[in-house]
DNA sequence: TAAATTGTATAACTACGATATATACATTTA
DNA sequence: TAAATGTATATATCGTAGTTATACAATTTA
């Protein structure tokens, strides 16, 4: 598995192979049903504990991307991506919050505000 | 001095002290020349350290609402509402760009995330 | 001018969370 | 049954944030 860390990044090495792995799947490199190397496999592979790639792993179930099953191994999930979306709608909802709270606080109107957003987004 | 910490608020101390006395300068409540309590007695006031509510003024000081001033005490200073207004444009702009990252990632579009906007400053 | 009051600077202590690890255990596979 | 797999619990390490203590410098005030 193509998974390279960096101990520089600053980037903890769990999130590090779960953000690769995650990519590989919603990129479709990794499809339903593929299997994914094993915790101590890849900790091997990468040297470091099998308890990070068990972090990672975790990381990856809680989001819904791989399961995990003692003695079996840890498989690609059927991917809802109606989910993902919708828990990703979830995080811009907050961010939005935020923003917007700030907004209002400092007498930003909200005309202001879209033209931010759409600003933002062409930078 | 009317401000009222908690220990159980989660906030730190330096922060509700600093984000009550803003409050009080945004709102008019205090205004320029008005000169503030102490760093000391308001310690003592508040029973804590006085590095604490030093810490306060610190960011008050940064944020550009107060100067304080050896041997004579810390004032409201001329407030600068155009400056104050930029600072948290940038603010928002750090947010909204969080936000149009995550929803490009997850295929949300820009006119998907502007309903969410209006939607969010509803609620 | 001396004492009191005020802010400044430096250091250190504590608490907490995040990251990574070690080790013992349980389940499945071959 | 041995080997491989994931699970659970505990521990170590590290960095950061928050708070405090203490010594110092400048100004005010009696």
């Amino acid at each position: 598995m193509n998974i390279n860390i960096s101990n520089s990044s600053g980037e903890p090495i769990y999130l590090q192979i779960s953000n690769q792995i995650k990519t590989m799947i919603l990129e479709g490199k990794l499809k339903e049903g593929d299997s994914i190397p094993s915790m101590r496999v890849l900790a091997t592979e990468l040297r470091i504990s099998f308890m990070t790639t068990k972090r990672a792993y975790e990381e990856l179930e809680r989001d819904g991307f791989i399961e995990s099953y003692t003695g079996r191994g840890s498989f690609v999930k059927a991917q809802n991506l109606e989910l993902y979306k919708e828990e990703q709608i979830r995080r811009v909802e907050t961010l939005l919050l935020e923003a917007v709270d700030t907004a209002k606080k400092a007498g930003i109107s909200m005309s202001e505000l879209h033209e931010l957003l759409d600003l933002v987004n062409e930078a």
